[in-house]
DNA sequence: TCGAAGGCGGCAACCGTTTGCAGGAAGCTT
DNA sequence: AAGCTTCCTGCAAACGGTTGCCGCCTTCGA
């Protein structure tokens, strides 16, 4: 068995007590006992059991992090970013993944919540409803989504979808697609509402659809179908699935139909053509969810990340 | 505050050994006794507290995995694998990141120890030698690297490179170049070493490297001044740095350079070329990886598990 | 009618750590 | 030299559960 505070106390001569405050509060205790705890403590090899800490303190030094999907590439970063800015601040981040299943997300919230100090919720599938009745147990940052009373941080989609079908107007194009997400998304709602402020479009709404690139291959029968020469999709995976399914239908991309996604993954960059898409702030958005988590005094915190278009090779002049 | 087994306790007027009784061990209370006890929990929306729990048991039902680059999609699938599988023998996979640093390694396996019943480690960075040290505090499965007498999970790469070697023998490649991951890493080994069997082939060794597409871009470079008719990346992420890097100078791949990468991960299948790579089984890594953990009665135990050619667009006969 | 067996549930110690309280020693002030 | 701080350390009660042990009550067989 690994050493206890019992072991190190004995060891050194001195009280359990002493031996906990050498660690957690050393300025309390006298140097010269402090450095004989320490000789001890490191002698056998032994480091404060943080569950059992958690017991008396209520704080885990943890947090959760929750996500609907680790393979999509606009999570890692975030994840990373999130990690690495908890682990300045002495804390551990534990990620898992929803497999974008409502029920999962409950579960895994329920049995994370005494493990951890609070949980960042990475665009949701849960209601809103089930959102509130779980800060009960637990805080909660929520990222890409609005929950009133609920600290939050979101990437100002709206905006980029106007520059994106600004991008597109201006290009000629006069026809577009939206091809949203999930239906609890609160992304999809937000582009439809910014599509909704654009003049002068003719807006064509595909949807509900999985978020990833499954999810664009499949509609993408629909996109040929549906006359558009201009397509905005839910996010980068799904824009390339998409893009995939059309050049499988003989539908070249940009010269007869323009794509543009949402995030800014790896894979988009990599792609022939380069994807034009609207970057999201993902590692600002993890640090800020962490910041927030942890101040927590600013109850029902808002902060909102501006976004921007990239434009590389999949859009270009509408072609009728 | 949430509930606790003695509000549950008090509420249904038994002991909270009773109560503990209902949940650990439900066949030692009486039937009339247990449900009385559910309905007040259920009332309560008492749960259990799992670090309270592990205190007394030792155990806690969670398993740490540990990767090198979560942004590198070749590991989620195998996360979300393990999860799943995890989750339906009620544990629960926390995922950490170590940024590729053995020191953020060596540290997260320290504060993860006491919180979980095991660790996998996926692809570490850390030395041999640290590992087994390590191995004292805290059960691992290892995956992707030997070390003898501990449990671990293997992908036979040396077989995919070998596949892979032929492949390009048999299209007329004699020059080819094999680059590397970071020093540490037991895949670069394997692959040298298997390289080195296969007759008539004149190697070139480039690394290390890094393991992402960055180094595949500044690995291109030396590519192409090595005059080599093709390549063997580390893995998919190197490779599609390096197409880049060589389509950046005017190298045509698979035109001049061939190359083939490891992992098979999703942009690999999107890009263009679609790169010729070697499948690694990377779920059922995961799910043996937990199996293998949970099981531990195998100490030694060790599965290899296949690799397989899929040759694609990004390899073609060799151009003199 | 009695004793034994078995089912059920209470008691209390324990897991590893923190922390309020109190007391002793030393140092300082008058 | 007495009294007051200040500094340090020990004591013991928590935190939320689990579990070995024991005793009570039924039930059953002879």
């Amino acid at each position: 068995m690994t050493a206890t505070i019992r072991d190190v106390a004995r060891a050194s001569g001195v009280h359990v007590s002493t031996v906990s405050r050498t660690f957690s509060a050393p300025h309390l205790v006298n140097p010269a006992t402090r450095s004989r705890v320490l000789a001890a403590a490191d002698d056998l090899g032994y480091r404060p059991n943080r569950a059992a800490r958690a017991l008396t303190t209520g704080r885990t030094f943890n947090i959760g992090l929750i996500v609907a999907d680790i393979a999509n590439p606009f999570f890692p970063p975030l994840i990373k970013a999130a990690q690495a800015h908890a682990r300045g601040r002495d804390y551990h981040v534990f990620v898992a993944d929803t497999d974008e299943d409502p029920r999962v997300e409950e579960e895994l919230i329920r049995t994370l919540a005494k493990q951890v100090d609070g949980v960042l919720l990475c665009s949701p599938r849960l209601s809103n409803r089930a959102i509130e009745r779980l800060a009960e147990d637990v805080p909660f940052v929520v990222v890409n989504r609005r929950i009133k009373g609920m600290p939050a941080v979101l990437m100002d989609v709206g905006h980029g979808a106007r520059l994106a079908l600004d991008h597109l107007a201006a290009l000629g194009h006069r026809r577009v697609a939206l091809v949203s997400g999930p239906s609890g998304s609160w992304t999809s709602t937000e582009m439809r509402a910014a599509a909704a402020e654009v003049p002068g479009l003719d807006l064509v709404l595909l949807g509900p659809n999985q978020p990833t690139e499954e999810g664009g291959l499949a509609v993408a029968e629909d996109v040929a179908a549906s006359g558009v020469t201009a397509v905005l999709a839910y996010n980068d995976l799904v824009a390339l699935g998409l893009i995939e399914g059309l050049s499988e239908r003989g539908v070249d991309v940009p010269g007869q139909v323009s794509v543009i996604g949402f995030d800014d993954i790896l894979p988009g960059r990599l792609n022939r053509p380069k994807l034009t898409t609207v970057a999201m702030p993902a590692e600002a958005a993890g640090r800020m969810a962490v910041d927030l988590l942890l101040q927590s005094g600013g109850e029902g915190a808002l902060v909102t990340l501006d976004t921007a278009l990239i434009v590389r090779e999949s859009t270009g002049r509408a072609h009728t």
